[in-house]
DNA sequence: AATCTCACG
DNA sequence: ACGTACGTGAGATTA
C-alpha cells in the first residue's frame, strides 16, 4: 500500500508563483488553488498512491523553541492574493474528501515525518510531496520525496528514492541534517558553522560523513588547518543546528495511513464550489455534475429535442420554420447534420433521418431572408460557400460576441458559454438561441455592439469570401525552387559535419548545442530549460569566431524554406491551383486575425531568397494584384493616442519619421542624421511600442545597456506625451482590470495584480501594446468592411484574397486595376479620422512579390 | 505533448 | 534580485 502527503503550504506557494494570474468570474484570484490541483492531479497520475492526505502549517508560533529563536522570521508573509485563496483551497479538499492535518504549533514538516514514520511502522510506502528540499531528509527505502517545481507554468517532478538522493549529493538521505548542521540555512534561520559554505560542507560530509565522525577526530582529518579551526569553535553552532534541522518525528497525533485511503468521494458541492471557481476543465476531468435539485430544474426547463425524421415531422419542422421570427443553428462538424431552435423545440436534422428532402431543408434553414443565429457565423459561411448555399441573414454569431467579451479565453464552446453564461447547462442551438439575448446585453453594457455590428460581424462574410476565393500559386515554380534548395542545403549539411568532425543532426538544438559549446569550445550565452540557447540571435554573436557558424545559419535558413514553404506549401495548393487558409477570428488577445492550414502572414519577405516565394503567388490570367498597406499605423496611433505634439507634429511634416526621430532623439540636423541612427531611432520606435527594457534595446541595436537608457530617456524627454501615456495607461488597466481600444475592445488584465514581478511586468508592456495593436486591427477590420462593400457596390470583379495586419490584397481584372486601388487607399485611409494623416500605399503587380 | 526555432506584422 | 519586446502558426526533434 501507498501513501502521498502533500506539503501543502509549499506546494500551494509553487502554485501561486509559478501560474500566471487567474480569477473566478467573480473576481477571487484563483491561480493557487488551480496550480495546487493541477499538481495534485498530475501526481495523482503519475504515482497511483491508495491513500491521500494534505498537511498544513499554521501560523501561530510554534510550540518548539525554534520559534522563540526567531525560526522562519525572514519567511515574507504571504501576498494578500494568496492569502484569500488558503481557505478556499481547504474547503476544495474538503469536499474531496482529502483528509487534512494541521497542529497548533508544529511545521507542515513535523507532520510530514511523523506521517513517514506511521507508514513505515504499518509497512506502508510513503511519497512526500514538497517543493522544499526540507523533507529529504526523510528519504528511506520505504519512504520517497517528490520534489516539485513549476517553470513557466509547467510542472516538473523529481522523486528522490534513497538510490537517487546519493547520485546527487554523493552520501546518504540521513547525512542531510549534518550538511545543514555545517552548512547552515539562511531561510530557516539555522546558522551552522560560521564560515562553511555549501561547498565545504558538502566536501566534509562525503569525505567523513556526520557531525559525529568529523567531530570524533577533528584532530587527524585531511583539512586545511583554517577550517580544523572554524569547525571546533563553530562546534556548539553546530550541535544546535543539528538539533533544529532535524524534522521533529513525534508530533502528538495518531496517524494511521489507512484512515486517508482515498476513494474518489467527492461531495455534490464539489459541483458548485468548482463552478463558482470557474474550474471547468477539472469539473470536466473528474466527471462532476449538479446535485439532484439543480439537475430536475434545469431538465424541466430544457426545450425538447425533436429527431426530423417522418415526413410528418418534415411538415412540421416547415410550420415551425415559417412561424418563427429567428433560428439559432449549430452545425457540429459538416452541413450533413444540424440542429435548429425555434425558441420552443431543438429539431435535430441529417441526411441520414430525412434522406432526399434534407437538400431543401437546407435551402429553406438558410433562406437569406430567414434571421438566423449561429456559432462561428464565419466557419458556417464556408461550408455554405462551398455548396453553393447562400449566405445572408446571419444577425449573430455566438462565438464571436464571447470573443468580444473576453478576449483570452480559448475555448468558447456553446456549452461552455452556457455554463458561463447561463449558469445551466444547454448545449448546440438551444445554448445559441438563450445565449443570444445575454451576450448582445453584455455587449451593450461594455459598450461593444457598435464594434461589433459594423466590423466583427459583416467581417464573417467578407472573410468567409476571401477563403473561398483563394490565391493562385505557381506550382511550377514553387517546386523547381524547392528542388534548387537541396544542394545548397546538402553542401552545407556536408561542410557542418567537416567542421564538427563527426556527423549529427543539425536541426536538433541538443546536437548543434554539444557540437558548438562542448566539441568545439565556443562560448556559451543565453540558456534555454533544456540546454543551451543555439537561436539566431546567439549564433549571430558568434560569426566570425568558427566557420561553422555560418554555415549553420545558412542551413536553418536553407531548410525552413524547403520544409515550411515550398513543401509545406505544395502540399496544400488545391485542385483549383489555388491556396485557400483560414481565417480564425477568435483567436488572439488583442483583436488581430490569425491565419491557418497554411498560415499566409507568415510568407517570407525579410530576405531577398526567402522573399522568392512571394513571386510565386500570382494573379491569374489577364488579372492583377493589387496590394495596399498602412504606413506605420501602429506609430501612428501610438502619436494619437498619447496625444504627443511633437510626435504628431513629426508625422503631419510628411518626413521619413524614423530619421525625424533620430534627428530629435539624438540631437542632429535632419540632413545629417546616418543610416546607422536612423536604424536605431526605429528600433526605439518599435521598441517603445512593445514596453521595452533598456537592457533589450540594447540587446537588439548591439550597445551598452547604459547607452540605450540613455537613448530611451532622451526619446521620452523629447516625446514625453508617450511617457506620460505609459504611465496614465498602466496606472488605468491597474484601476480599470482591463485595457481597450479606441472602439471599445477590451483585453481583461488579471497580470497587473499579480505579486509575481515577472508576470506583473508582463502585464504592463501587455497594457501599453494592446490599445495599439487592437485599434490598428480594429481600423483594418473596418477598412475591409466597407472595401468589399464598395468593390460589390460598384459592380468589379475585383475579390479581396488577403490580410496581413496592416495589408490588404486585391485580385482583379486588370481594367479595374485602377479604380480598385483608388477604392483601396480611400477606404483604408477614411477608414478612422486620427490627429495624424492615415496613409495606404497601393501597388500592383503580377505576383505578391511586384505589387509589395 | 512539450520544446525550440523561425517565418511574418 | 528578478529577467529582459507585443501578437501569431508551423515544422522538426525529443521525451
Amino acid at each position: 500500500m501507498k501513501l502521498m502527503i502533500l506539503d501543502g503550504n509549499s506546494i500551494v506557494n509553487r502554485a501561486f508563483f509559478g501560474v500566471r494570474a487567474l480569477n473566478a468570474p467573480d473576481g477571487t484570484p484563483t491561480n493557487a488553488i488551480y496550480g495546487f490541483l493541477a499538481i495534485l492531479q498530475r501526481l495523482l497520475d503519475e504515482q497511483k498512491p491508495d491513500a491521500l492526505c494534505v498537511s498544513f502549517d499554521l501560523k501561530a508560533p510554534t510550540f518548539r523553541h525554534k520559534a522563540y529563536a526567531g525560526y522562519k522570521a525572514q519567511r515574507k508573509g504571504m501576498p494578500e492574493e494568496l492569502a484569500v485563496q488558503m481557505p478556499i483551497l481547504k474547503q476544495v479538499l474538503d469536499e474531496m474528501g482529502i483528509r487534512r492535518y494541521e497542529l497548533e504549533g508544529y511545521e507542515a514538516d513535523d507532520i510530514l515525518g511523523t506521517a513517514a514514520s506511521a507508514c513505515e511502522k504499518e509497512g506502508w510506502d510513503c511519497v512526500i510531496v514538497t517543493g522544499d528540499k526540507d523533507s529529504l531528509q526523510l528519504v528511506s527505502d520505504r519512504t520517497s520525496v517528490c520534489n516539485v517545481k513549476t517553470r513557466m507554468g509547467q510542472t516538473e517532478t523529481v522523486l528522490y528514492t534513497p538510490e537517487v538522493f546519493f547520485g546527487e549529493y554523493g552520501f546518504e538521505p540521513g547525512k542531510m541534517v549534518d550538511l545543514k548542521a555545517l552548512m547552515g540555512d539562511s531561510s530557516d534561520n539555522i546558522p551552522g558553522v560560521p564560515g562553511v559554505g555549501e561547498k565545504t560542507a558538502l566536501d566534509l560530509v562525503r569525505r567523513f560523513g556526520g557531525l559525529d565522525e568529523i567531530y570524533a577526530s577533528l584532530e587527524t582529518l585531511d583539512i586545511r588547518d583554517s577550517l580544523r579551526k572554524k569547525l571546533a569553535s563553530g562546534e556548539e553552532s553546530a550541535r544546535t543546528s543539528y538539533w533544529l534541522a532535524t524534522i521533529f518525528r513525534e508530533v502528538p497525533l495518531v496517524f494511521r495511513p489507512e484512515e486517508n485511503l482515498w476513494d474518489h468521494n467527492y461531495s455534490p458541492a464539489l459541483y458548485d464550489l468548482m463552478k463558482r471557481l470557474g474550474f471547468l476543465k477539472f469539473i470536466e476531468k473528474w466527471g462532476l455534475h449538479p446535485g439532484e435539485k439543480e439537475t430536475s430544474l434545469n431538465l424541466e426547463e430544457r426545450l425538447t429535442r425533436l429527431s426530423v425524421e417522418s415526413s410528418e415531422e418534415i411538415q412540421a419542422f416547415r410550420a415551425a420554420l415559417d412561424a418563427a421570427g429567428a433560428v439559432s443553428l449549430f452545425v457540429p462538424d459538416g452541413l450533413e447534420h444540424i440542429e435548429v431552435c425555434d425558441g420552443k423545440t431543438v429539431w435535430d436534422l441529417s441526411w441520414n433521418s430525412c434522406g432526399d428532402a434534407y437538400n431543401s431543408l437546407l435551402r429553406e434553414i438558410f433562406a437569406p431572408n430567414r434571421k438566423k443565429y449561429a456559432h462561428q457565423v464565419k466557419e458556417l459561411m464556408s461550408m455554405l460557400l462551398n455548396d453553393g448555399l447562400p449566405v445572408e441573414g446571419f444577425v449573430f454569431d455566438t462565438a464571436l460576441a464571447a470573443y468580444l467579451l473576453d478576449a483570452t479565453g480559448s475555448d468558447y464552446a456553446p456549452e461552455k458559454l452556457s455554463f458561463r453564461y447561463l449558469a445551466s447547462e444547454c448545449t448546440g442551438a438551444e445554448a445559441v438561441w438563450r445565449l443570444t439575448p445575454v451576450l448582445r446585453d453584455k455587449m451593450r453594457e461594455l459598450e461593444m455592439l457598435d464594434l461589433y455590428e459594423t466590423a466583427e460581424l459583416p467581417l464573417c462574410s467578407v472573410l468567409a469570401d476571401m477563403e473561398h476565393e483563394g490565391f493562385l500559386v505557381d506550382r511550377k515554380a514553387l517546386y523547381d525552387f524547392g528542388e534548387s534548395l537541396n544542394a545548397d542545403i546538402a553542401r552545407l549539411q556536408q561542410s557542418i559535419w567537416q567542421h564538427a568532425g563527426r556527423e549529427f543532426n543539425i536541426l536538433s538544438p541538443k546536437q548543434l548545442g554539444e557540437v558548438l559549446f562542448d566539441d568545439l569550445m565556443l562560448p556559451s550565452g543565453k540558456k534555454t530549460k533544456t540546454g543551451w540557447s543555439t537561436n539566431a540571435d546567439v549564433l549571430e554573436k558568434l560569426r566570425g569566431k568558427h566557420p561553422i557558424v555560418n554555415d549553420v545559419l545558412e542551413y536553418r535558413m536553407l531548410t525552413k524554406l524547403k520544409s515550411t514553404y515550398a513543401d509545406g506549401l505544395l502540399k496544400v495548393i488545391s485542385s483549383d491551383g489555388r491556396i485557400h487558409t483560414s481565417f480564425q477570428m477568435t483567436v488572439t488577445d488583442t483583436g488581430r486575425l490569425s491565419s491557418r492550414e497554411p498560415n499566409l502572414q507568415n510568407i517570407p519577405i525579410r530576405r531577398k531568397l526567402g522573399a522568392q516565394i512571394r513571386s510565386m503567388f500570382v494573379a491569374s490570367p489577364g488579372k492583377t494584384l493589387v496590394d495596399a498597406d498602412y504606413s506605420q499605423i501602429e506609430l501612428r496611433l501610438l502619436a494619437h493616442i498619447s496625444g504627443d505634439k511633437t510626435m504628431q507634429e513629426a508625422f503631419l511634416s510628411g518626413e521619413d519619421f524614423h530619421a525625424v526621430t533620430a534627428s530629435q532623439v539624438f540631437d542632429t540636423p535632419l540632413s545629417e542624421v546616418t543610416p546607422t541612427l536612423r536604424s536605431r531611432a526605429k528600433a526605439v520606435n518599435f521598441g517603445i511600442v512593445y514596453g521595452i527594457s533598456a537592457f533589450s534595446l540594447a540587446q537588439d541595436i548591439g550597445v551598452y545597456p547604459n547607452e540605450a537608457k540613455a537613448y530611451m530617456e532622451a526619446y521620452l524627454s523629447k516625446y514625453h506625451g508617450v511617457r506620460e501615456y505609459m504611465e496614465h495607461i498602466k496606472e488605468q488597466a491597474k484601476q480599470d482590470g482591463y485595457v481597450k481600444t479606441l472602439y471599445g475592445r477590451r483585453r481583461e488584465m488579471p497580470e497587473l495584480k499579480s505579486s509575481n514581478f515577472n508576470i506583473r511586468s508582463f502585464g504592463e508592456r501587455v497594457a501599453l501594446n494592446m490599445p495599439i495593436q487592437g485599434t490598428a486591427a480594429d481600423i483594418i477590420k473596418i477598412a475591409m468592411v466597407r472595401v468589399y462593400e464598395r468593390l460589390a457596390g460598384e459592380r468589379l470583379q475585383a475579390k479581396l484574397l488577403l490580410q496581413v495586419h496592416d495589408e490588404l490584397i486585391v485580385e482583379c481584372p486588370e481594367a479595374e486595376a485602377e479604380q480598385v486601388s483608388r477604392i483601396l487607399k480611400e477606404e483604408m485611409e477614411n477608414a478612422a479620422h486620427l490627429a495624424v494623416p492615415l496613409t495606404a500605399e497601393v501597388h500592383t503587380g503580377h505576383s505578391w512579390a511586384e505589387a509589395h
